[in-house]
DNA sequence: TCAATATAATAAGTATACATACTTTTAGAC
DNA sequence: GTCTAAAAGTATGTATACTTATTATATTGA
């Protein structure tokens, strides 16, 4: 039995090339961060004050690890959360300054870096790809 | 700037949902296995005496990862290490009994299950998707 | 031959990724 | 107004996934 031709095995090597591509770019430019990382400043960046529950669903992942997330965050100074008033369960989240001035910095980057994720493809191939692994993600219908 | 639509996005969400697929259905089917303990008993199936290293390089992950997974794969039973008298830094991986009559069982639920992975497309295109993707896994020209 | 190099496995450290359980707080039913 | 179910965050535990360093053993080349 040969693995290597099944979607699960295809998709898994596809994932490790693509975190590879985005870890060797960041390293690149001198920035310590990781794809989940990024992906929640940027979630942030256009929605001040959601707490980590939403941020989470937003990007799909579960709350644990975004709080996980989050707290390295707020480590390296880029995202402050401070107790919701109206909910005292939650804390709203906001990007520091420092946070804004790097997304700005990294976001030219993870966007050319896109390209790199599937070097040998021709661009039409490539959109053909993405609308698939689109499609392929809809909820299958009841 | 939106995420969604990017390739290392939608990357890790398709991983996502086939991890998903895999753990559901081990589960439904009583067993206790991850999808890289099962690739790294069906490697060893067909290639008795591999090294960890080998192992490792078969179904692309590092040495450490797999070291662990093989441990794991030991101590469920499924697995046993013998120093390589030939090369003694090394251990000779083979899997016990109880380890093949496991495989023998899984490999039709793990075929049948690829499919769930992809239940929005239609046979044309997963094998469109397969295809794009095996394409995308070729290493760059120099 | 023997020093330099390389390799197999492990150790230690970081960061996901998720399930389950627990605490605190909120909201809805009545 | 109180009881209960649900939700936000955290804690705990397991399993990847990878990097760097270390140890033991092999290989090599001058």
């Amino acid at each position: 039995m040969d693995l290597s031709n099944l979607p699960g095995h295809l998709i898994r090597k596809l994932h490790q090339q693509s975190t590879s591509v985005f870890q060797d770019r960041m390293k690149a430019g001198g920035f310590d961060l990781t794809s989940v990382q990024f992906a929640a400043l940027n979630t942030l960046d256009t929605n001040e004050g959601l707490d980590q529950a939403t941020v989470a669903q937003r990007i799909a992942y579960d709350r644990a690890t975004i709080g996980a997330v989050i707290k390295r965050l707020e480590q390296k100074g880029f995202v402050m959360r401070r107790r919701d008033q109206a909910d005292r369960r939650a804390f709203k989240l906001e990007l520091t300054e420092q946070g804004k001035a790097l997304l700005e910095e990294l976001r030219p980057i993870v966007l050319s870096l896109q390209a790199d994720i599937l070097p040998t493809l021709s661009v039409f191939e490539q959109a053909t790809l993405l609308e698939l692994m689109a499609k392929a993600l809809k909820s299958k219908a009841v």
